[in-house]
DNA sequence: ATAAAAGTTAACGTATGTGTTAACATTAGC
DNA sequence: GCTAATGTTAACACATACGTTAACTTTTAT
């Protein structure tokens, strides 16, 4: 079994929790928790993520488990680094 | 302070803040102008806005003018405390 | 079952976003 | 013109997001 396979069968398996977050938009109590699904739905480590940000992944790790707010260009940076786009807008 | 000193101080302000936005990152500079114009378009002057983020009409003003960075908490204060909503995405 | 990879957490230092004051500038209305 | 309302900026203090290290836990792979 591929690795690709691998991940989408695991992925399946908690895709319940996924779609649950996924859709949450800005509140900043769960950024940590749509960030870190990004990231895995990206297929990136938080190494990978650190190292493209010039930090630690224990800085990652603190970011989707313990961070009570982030500063927009860390935002920025961090869903750049996993090839995403952060969309901002006021409405 | 003759016609043509204020004229030099107001067109040096003004050349400065220019030239210090181009060096800015764009969605820097850019987070800024779209809280004003989201600000104005609700129809409240900065005071106001200060006053509900119990602050002070100062730190409004630095938020849209100078503001290099901005955590994601204020991004959402203001944009409550002028009626509106903040969305967030990342795709 | 073991080791490597990945992730978590606490502790501490640094960088910077924000609160505040005060002076000045600009605009709006009379 | 004048005044008041609104907005801008600098300076300083404080709060906190982020960088870093190190020890530990959990997961993954062999």
């Amino acid at each position: 079994m591929s690795d690709l396979k691998k991940y989408i069968k695991t992925r399946k398996q908690k895709d319940s929790e996924f779609a649950k977050d996924f859709e949450q938009g800005y509140d900043e109590f769960k950024i940590g928790v749509l960030l870190k699904q990004a990231r895995i739905d990206a297929g990136f480590t938080q190494e990978d993520v650190a190292a493209k940000l010039n930090t630690k992944k224990s800085a990652i790790s603190r970011i989707e488990n313990h961070a009570s707010d982030i500063k927009l260009s860390t935002l920025e940076n961090f869903t750049k680094s996993i090839g995403k786009e952060l969309r901002v807008s006021i409405s």
